[in-house]
DNA sequence: CGATCGATTGAACGCTCTCAATCGCAGTGG
DNA sequence: CCACTGCGATTGAGAGCGTTCAATCGATCG
């Protein structure tokens, strides 16, 4: 169980003053710092669903498991952005933590009480709220109608326009994560890398870190 | 374009007070209704995102397209139902009537400012948004982990328990739509029903309505 | 140096797709 | 009343993409 999830718990202190002194994205420090280590569980399917998260630093897979094993990967959430924003009363999925990560921890039922008095919070919680729907979305596009190649391309440009420092991309998550999140299997994964590499399309340093040499043709093959 | 969307527009009147003469589900008051005949776009990927949608009678679909024309429906809404609750300021997929349809269309900034003095519509918003995410992280595990038999066997009991009347389910959508949401081919899916058939699992009066005799059966091979 | 674990590579299979023909029903016109 | 047409659905045969099963690689760690 994920009942007691702060294994430190310290309320964490922004600088979240604008410089004439006005409050800005104050709700931001009411957070609750929590650092995961690398696997263990966020929370789980079934648990009771009264936070809200925001990834600090670190990666999380937001999974759904079939009885027999076979287990999809929801999403990925890197640093700053947030999960867990809605639906009922317990959770539907379970979230883990993909490497050693700290997040940020909201009350849920906080965050909507303040909301009724701060507009742009409101209208901040539902952005976020259907940003997560959006990709939701677009990620069904990908599993029931893109070949393995479009997927991984697919994969790649969106996870270097998420965490871009030039054109190398860090995958905190294994061969194994990114077979469960596009629906392939890990050896389909790994052919289709090493085949983009052969082409010059990308280079892999690591397992673990890609360098995108040739935007323009994963764009291509996105389709 | 599906700018001026009311073909006919009409402040809808329901029987919205409870015994006591309090208003209960006041909100549902400010749908205006809207009718699309079948095949008729809801709105477009694209278009300004300002209303919510209800639909009352029918049937809707919502459709995302990749550019050499595979089309991955993200979900059916059957009456009662509601979608487009949430995102930005555009629309990101399209929306379809799969047979004749009357919806309940609201505005987004009205019943957004209404919440801010309506706790009960808030939370009902976010349980309704909250259960369209549900719903798409579900069918992200059947596009990408569920065979073939699976996917439709999941698919008949979602579409049981929502629109259920003893046994017999009617399907407004097409073998193409159902494939389309399945991520599998017409031919498939036909194929499919027809195995199901034979085994005694359901019955097929025709093409438009499915009799399921039996669930249990049904349920196993969902995994 | 051996053990372990994740990743890569190879070979063969099989599920689903592709291509194509046929069916069945509804609508239309002779 | 019956052919003709059109469209969605069904059925069949063959092919292909991704999977399965299995061996090997390579880095990390005692």
């Amino acid at each position: 169980m994920s009942a007691s999830l702060p294994l430190r718990q310290d309320t964490v202190h922004l600088h979240c003053r604008s410089p004439i002194g006005v409050p800005v994205e104050g709700w931001l420090a009411l957070g609750v710092a929590a650092m995961r280590p690398r696997n263990a569980e966020i929370f789980a399917e079934g648990d009771k669903a009264a936070k809200i998260y925001r990834v600090v630093s670190g990666a999380v897979r937001i999974t759904k498991l079939l009885c027999d094993g076979r287990r999809q990967i929801a999403g990925f959430y890197l640093p700053g952005e947030f999960f867990a924003l809605e639906g009922g009363a317990v959770h539907r999925f379970s979230a883990e933590a993909i490497v050693d990560t700290t997040l940020q921890a909201f009350s849920r039922r906080a965050l909507h009480e303040r909301a009724e008095t701060d507009r742009g919070l409101s209208e901040q919680l539902w952005s976020l709220a259907g940003a997560n729907l959006e990709r939701a979305q677009e990620h069904m596009l990908l599993l029931g109608r893109k070949t393995a190649s479009e997927r991984i391309a697919s994969f790649l440009l969106d996870m270097a326009a998420r965490s871009e420092v030039g054109d190398e991309v860090a995958l905190p998550m294994s061969r194994q994560d990114i077979a469960d999140f596009l629906g392939l299997t890990i050896e389909t994964v790994s052919r289709t890398l090493t085949q983009l590499e052969r082409e010059g399309t990308i280079a892999l340093p690591n397992p673990r870190k890609v360098v995108l040499k040739n935007r323009r043709r994963l764009l291509a093959m996105e389709e």
